[in-house]
DNA sequence: TTGGAATGTCAACAAGGCTGACGTAAGCTG
DNA sequence: CAGCTTACGTCAGCCTTGTTGACATTCCAA
């Protein structure tokens, strides 16, 4: 599995040693930051009674209003069940809007209401004020490299998934 | 919350946009892309009836040999009830030993043995192989950007850790 | 010697994953 | 039209991993 304890990349002036120590390093950083990452909706969705899982489904509704159950179930990556638990809490708690599909009738289409479009886009702030501090620390290169290098880390279909939805939204 | 639809950063020849937009793709790259970074482990793990909990634990006593419970406590950041649950199994199953400590004999000091070792080596190395490529496809300067901003996205108490984990290691 | 700190343990609970099984409605295909 | 497939929902049960609260033990330090 490991290809020994170093490896050397060269590229432009720069030569990055990719030490087992350098990328532990980085292995470390993602777990530390995740946690950053998901702090503050966190807060806000436990106050509320939810969890990850409802931010995640809100989320992405509200990325692709009138998304269908099973193309969430593939950008979420999880089961039916699972994730029916989560929208049936939101669409009880009319967060959610499900409408049965017109042209297919067997499809369930997804769209946030005023209130599930409030309540994302409480979350989203919270999240994106995180997101532009680090960026305006770091810097506009240190963005660029950031997401180069978390897009080489998904999985391929992922990624797949990852590109189709950020075309689509510009 | 919100400081507007978009804001500037200027540094250097170029100028970075952060729109909503970009910073949404850089939400949705850090959700997509933690998925890749826990996928190979997460697998390992499941064949061995263990969770990421269980990894977590493995990885930081192998970092730092002979942390207290409370030190590994400080770095998980989850309670001592969470923690002792997955070093129970870890200690029953032969991978951690937990020795009393020497100054403090309150202290519970833990290692990894052979077996523990032999664990952890096969998540790094998993783990490790999936940086490695993507730290290889997005180059030196891209890697450097990347750790700039996830070090900057670290809550303050998590920076300093992570900090201080960096520094001992290498 | 007493208070507080570090640790462990028991119990109970919740979120959010999972599998398996089953039902219904709707679309598709021969 | 008949039969298979697809999309979705749901019930039941299980697991991991997080939580709180309560309580016992050990032992350092003032």
């Amino acid at each position: 599995m490991s290809e020994g304890r170093t490896a050397q990349v060269y590229s432009g002036e720069s030569l990055l040693f990719l030490t087992d120590e350098q990328l532990r390093q980085g292995i470390e950083a993602m777990f530390f930051a995740y946690r950053g990452f998901t702090a503050d909706p966190d807060r806000i969705l436990s106050d509320k009674g939810y969890g990850r899982a409802h931010h995640r489904a809100v989320h992405f509704i509200n990325r692709a209003p009138g998304t269908t159950v099973n193309n969430l179930l593939a950008i979420l990556g999880v089961t039916k069940q699972s994730l029916n638990r989560v929208l049936r809490t939101l669409i009880e708690d009319g967060l959610v809007e499900s409408r049965v599909g017109t042209l297919d009738k067997r499809e369930r289409h997804l769209y946030l209401t005023d209130a599930g479009q409030e309540l994302e886009a409480q979350l989203s702030d919270a999240q994106r004020a995180r997101m532009r501090a680090a960026y305006r620390e770091a810097g506009p290169e240190a963005v660029a490299g950031f997401r180069q290098v978390l897009e080489a880390m998904m999985d391929k279909d992922m990624r797949r998934t990852f590109v189709r939805l950020r075309d689509n939204g510009s």
